[in-house]
DNA sequence: GTCTATAACGAGATAGAC
DNA sequence: GTCTATCTCGTTATAGAC
């Protein structure tokens, strides 16, 4: 009996999963606005209404794609996090395991530029996204304040200025993602988040195509920078930091999944 | 003669532009994978074959509309560089401007987030963008440069170290883009390019939903922050700058058109 | 010459009867 | 689950109005 009805959970598996392979097939062929779910059980050899006794809608197809594109990112983000610059607490440490992390993001994005599109990409019309979307969603982000949070406690910030006018909005913004950091850096992780991904979505999505050439090192260098503003290397006098050896290895475990 | 071929050509671009209005209201209501000039020419009253006279395939209307869009949003960026703290060489003057061109931006966005996502957003799916668009597209990045030449002329720019790897890269960016700046500060313009619209894309494509709420104000300390990135404060002391004026006013222009 | 309308093609989606 | 009749689409050829 339950032998049975292990096997039959192990088919319903297998099938999820090929359909979600199938669909994600189609997001890259034709994009996340025509993803049909006759197109996809036409391609499995399966009969329209026999999708919905594993996804009741299209909708419920988009967002599990979405969540496993959001989830799949933020493992690859985790990932680098847990095994980037392991040895070391100095300032220049902290700042190589924030261009690992941002690495590994960029790595994923051009192994999978598709769900990339989809998730961070442009809204699929008609389409809103629902609750279960928010925690996978917020993966990525949650890594970035990891990496400050980690610097703060071993070596501090170095914290930029908080106008009156944008107090308020850093305040209740670290109390939300971050009650161990001071306000101050709140804003400045928000903003790096956003600018990294315009970072990548710029190379994903052309706008660097005849621009820029060198696009790693070029990247590498920008999210260093913007490791800097975040406050990453603390006090200590502006100086140089190589963090060549993180990008190669990052974009290959980004690839991998 | 003169007189019929006026009033020809004047009923040719009447016919014209309420054929690219009304794709644009498609393209709102079912994103650009789905525009089709079918339905265009359906609510037009038109037969789908008499577009043909005026667009020579679905493709080339959308190549229109993505022009049309680059061009509106680098007009209302050039206009915010004409206008915006117009008595001023300071280095603060020149941190205003950026603030004010990056508002403007973003005002146009937030008033036309379709728009933005035509040309910001995915790409869309078998559409590749021909020529035409290349030049369009760099306007805003163009103002961009302008403002860090002025800065670079009038005030001096605060140079980031350039390492060994960028090198090659960086030279060859200035020499295309801006042959009167050091090389040192292409990599950070175009950097702050892509994370200016790094920024605007999160707030529009809702990625800050749940998460910023100031948004204008965070936007605005974000970007300032970028243009103390490029360098625009000069060697200045990194001090306090009002730039509380820039956004509201650039983002009225931008919604205008 | 310039435009619109008719008709058609091959391909694909969709709704409903069976 | 299957089949069919009826939609959509981009695009072209052709005929005729102005």
């Amino acid at each position: 009996m339950s032998a049975i009805r292990g096997a039959r959970e192990r088919a319903r598996i297998e099938v999820t999963a090929a359909i979600k392979v199938e669909a994600r097939r189609q997001l890259a062929a034709e994009g996340a606005a025509k993803l049909s779910l006759r197109a996809v059980a036409r391609e499995l050899g399966m009969v329209s209404s026999a999708l919905y006794r594993y996804f009741p809608s299209r909708d419920e197809l988009l967002t599990a794609l979405i969540v496993d594109a959001y989830d799949s990112v933020g493992e690859v983000a985790e990932n680098a996090h847990r095994t980037a610059a392991p040895h070391g607490s100095a300032p220049a440490a902290h700042l190589a395991r924030w261009v690992a992390v941002a690495c590994a993001v960029r790595g994923w994005a051009l192994a999978h530029p598709h769900e990339y599109a989809l998730i961070y990409g442009s809204p699929v019309p008609g389409y809103s996204a629902p609750q279960a979307t928010i925690a996978p969603a917020s993966r990525v982000g949650l890594v970035l304040i990891a990496v400050v949070e980690d610097a703060h406690r071993e070596v501090g910030l170095a914290l930029p200025p908080l106008t009156e006018e944008l107090r308020p909005e850093a305040e209740r913004l670290a109390a939300d993602l971050a009650p161990g950091l001071p306000p101050a850096v709140a804003p400045s992780i928000v903003a790096a988040w956003a600018q990294l991904f315009g970072l990548v979505s710029f190379e994903i999505f052309g706008q660097f195509d005849r621009v820029v050439e060198a696009r790693e090192a070029f990247f590498r260098q920008a999210v260093e920078e913007l490791g800097r503003t975040v406050g990453l290397l603390g006090t200590a006098a502006r100086g140089t930091v190589d963090t060549a050896g993180q990008c190669a290895g990052a974009a290959g475990r980004g690839a991998e999944r």
